[in-house]
DNA sequence: AGTGCGACCCGAACGC
DNA sequence: TGCGTTCGGGTCGCAC
């Protein structure tokens, strides 16, 4: 499940391996996967070249020479470099195949991921990016920011931690995470969330994502045939998928309840109501 | 406008 | 054992 942690990996990763070799061919074997005109998908790709990756929030920015393609993994979604003689995988839904017959291809078992192509300068006004907020460990993400998007909302500040316009890059697991990490409730409102508590979340987020981050770094080995993106931040997870099991911390069980329909993890001494 | 929820997918985990 | 059912994950778009 890449979150923003697994997504920066696989920018740095691929970025070694892909830039500046000539795309020669593209095969489409899931279109639903592409938003935008399939049909110039293939012939704008052809014959170009990525020469960046970059990203934002969860979304990986392949630049072209006069394009870019954005990719978003979503759940499941992985790139794999591989001989264009190597047979497809079941779950191989886009292969691009550079000029000197290697292959990158994006796998997605629960075929949820979803690719964008843009014209260059359409970028800063292509809603998915334009709308995404400050990540964990940008300088504008700060406590005043933060108390300024959650004036006035009456929603679970779990739920306002998962909107990625006012925090770009935070998933369920490390949502999660971030509140234990602060010692927040995770149904507290918004509106009701303290100024000390909105510089807790900024630390706790700082701190889960570039972890995370680091260990992303050291867990994905080979992007060429393994699968393993088990990613060693599992090990340190405090709450999430722990329902049950005694919190780190002080033993308390875990509860595990939905909010907004999202399973939410968290200890109910450590993260009191106090309202 | 703000909020909630179903749809999109399918493998894994669960229940009988 | 084998079947059917439920769940989860991020985001969009629709309904209220």
């Amino acid at each position: 499940m890449p979150e923003i942690a697994e997504v920066e990996t696989v920018r740095k990763t691929l970025k070694k391996q892909i830039l500046h070799k000539r795309i020669k061919e593209v095969q489409i074997l899931y279109p639903k996967i592409i938003e935008s005109d399939i049909k110039k998908f293939s012939k704008i790709l052809k014959g170009n070249q990525f020469i960046d990756i970059q990203r934002r929030g969860k979304w990986l920015i392949f630049e072209l020479e006069n394009h870019y393609l954005l990719s978003h993994l979503r759940m499941e979604g992985k790139f794999f470099l591989k001989n264009k003689k190597d047979s497809i995988e079941k779950h191989e839904h886009i292969l691009f195949t550079f000029a000197d017959n290697t292959d990158l291809r994006y796998h997605d078992t629960r075929k949820f991921g979803r690719m964008n192509l843009i014209e260059k300068d359409k970028l800063e006004t292509t809603k998915a990016i334009q709308k995404q907020g400050y990540e964990p460990g940008e300088k504008e993400l700060t406590a005043t920011y933060l108390l300024k998007k959650f004036q006035n909302k009456n929603v679970a500040i779990k739920t306002l931690l998962l909107d990625q316009t006012i925090i770009s890059g935070l998933g369920n697991i490390y949502a999660n995470e971030v509140l234990f990490a602060a010692k927040i409730n995770p149904f507290k409102k918004g509106a009701d969330i303290t100024k000390k508590e909105a510089e807790e979340i900024i630390k706790s987020a700082n701190k889960i994502i570039k972890r995370a981050i680091e260990l992303g770094g050291t867990t994905i080995k080979s992007y060429t045939s393994s699968l393993g993106v088990t990613g060693r931040f599992q090990q340190e997870l405090m709450v999430h998928k722990r329902a049950n099991e005694a919190c780190k911390i002080c033993h308390t069980p875990i509860q595990n309840e939905k909010i907004n329909g999202r399973s939410t993890y968290f200890c109910p001494t450590c993260q009191k109501v106090n309202l």
